[in-house]
DNA sequence: ATAATCTAACTAACTAGTTAATTATATGAA
DNA sequence: TTCATATAATTAACTAGTTAGTTAGATTAT
């Protein structure tokens, strides 16, 4: 018979972990901090192990909480990872937008555009991980796929679109179909930081040092404006 | 209570979907096909679902087999997402390979391998999901990972390094890192299929049709070409 | 017969989510 | 200032449902 009703110490509750050097988060005082622990435990917890994979208990552990905690916050596991996912995309819209929204000529603009995607990937390049997951299911895409694609990506690719448009006009650009451009320029930035483990053991080199992502911020930058540019 | 001890009708044992259109695989006649079968079924059902979110009885039940075959076949559902693997990775070998030991000179041999490597891929769009998922795992690598890369990716990455110097001492390839200039390669050819679900919602085109993968191929190969070969 | 191929039914273990409390703080009345 | 109290924040322990894997046997070609 398997271990049902363990008959471990009880300590007296509301007062776990007593001699930890953990802040003691939550208890009403820090409920943002409770939040934002999970969340942040969250994305790490379905970087590694994927949506489903992914263990409510081992991210309350990851976040020093209690598992009731995580579903008084989110309603359950999905609506976790969809604010993960909310996490994720409002960050990389916001270094985005104002980019693309900027009257820069072209040129410039795609490359500060180029620089702010890889940055925020490179300062968290678990982010790659957690989206690809969902990223490539279900044929049609789910429900949750579609609102994210709408909220974030619609507009990015709208503004994108255009900036292609304008520097073709200008001379400036060869003629590329942005459904062929925009998602290749994606898989260079992103694919990287993905493929790192595997790097790591292929070649003993650490792809993720600060030196390396110097230099390979470098080559994405020229890779994609010899792809890009006319010279 | 659960729904323990069913009791549904039993039909006679071995003698299951009598009246299914289906060519009844196995019973001492197909052992490969039913191993095949099994295989297929598991590459789409990992693609779909990630390693954990698989269902070995969903394999089972699309595979029109037992559960317990698949357990016959393979040992368990890691020893089938192994041979998941090898059969995705051995089949990009198997037409990658032959390209880079040509004796083809450098150019044309970048060419071919790339022509190779998005057919293969284009011919199994399943493909970069299957991988996807555990690629980007565990901070070292599985041991899993590990021999799979040193199987399969360290012969095609040690040839594409020497193509790459090949190229570059002719004068005929700009200067690259191997480390940025291949990853960024396979990216821009898998990551369009990653993506293609997302895509279809995003613009009303299928980024898999017959003509839109015919222009995809011409894109890569263009693209690629501009970022890598003198001009 | 017998060994390879295949199956219905089962189980042990796991996991998402719930419940019924418990604690700390803010608020406000006395 | 003090004390009751509502309520936000937190928890230990539990449960219902799911799932990988097993068992004990049934077919069938040779």
């Amino acid at each position: 018979m398997p271990t049902r009703h363990p008959v471990r110490p009880r300590r007296s509750p509301g007062r776990a972990r007593a001699g930890r050097s953990a802040p003691r988060l939550g208890t009403r005082g820090q409920p943002e901090e409770s939040r934002a622990a999970i969340l942040k435990a969250a994305v790490a917890e379905f970087a590694e192990h994927g949506t489903a994979g992914a263990r409510t208990d081992a991210i309350a552990r990851a976040a020093h909480v209690n598992k009731a905690l995580l579903y008084y916050y989110f309603k359950d596991k999905d609506t976790l990872y969809e604010a993960v996912l909310d996490h994720v995309f409002s960050g990389l819209r916001a270094r985005v937008m104002p980019v693309l929204e900027s009257k820069l000529p072209p040129r410039q603009k795609m490359l500060e555009y180029l620089g702010a995607y890889f940055d925020y990937i490179a300062a968290n390049p678990r982010f790659p991980r957690v989206v690809q997951a969902e990223w490539m299911r279900s044929g049609a895409g789910s429900a949750r796929m579609q609102r994210v694609a709408k909220e974030y990506f619609r507009p990015i690719f709208r503004k994108l679109a255009d900036l292609l448009r304008e520097g073709i006009e200008a001379g400036e650009f060869r003629v590329v179909n942005p459904m062929d451009f925009l998602p290749s320029v994606v898989g260079v930035i992103i694919f990287y930081f993905g493929a790192a483990p595997l790097m790591k053991t292929l070649l003993k080199v650490d792809p993720l040092s600060v030196e390396r992502i110097r230099q390979r911020r470098a080559f994405v930058l020229d890779f994609v404006s010899r792809a890009l540019f006319v010279r």
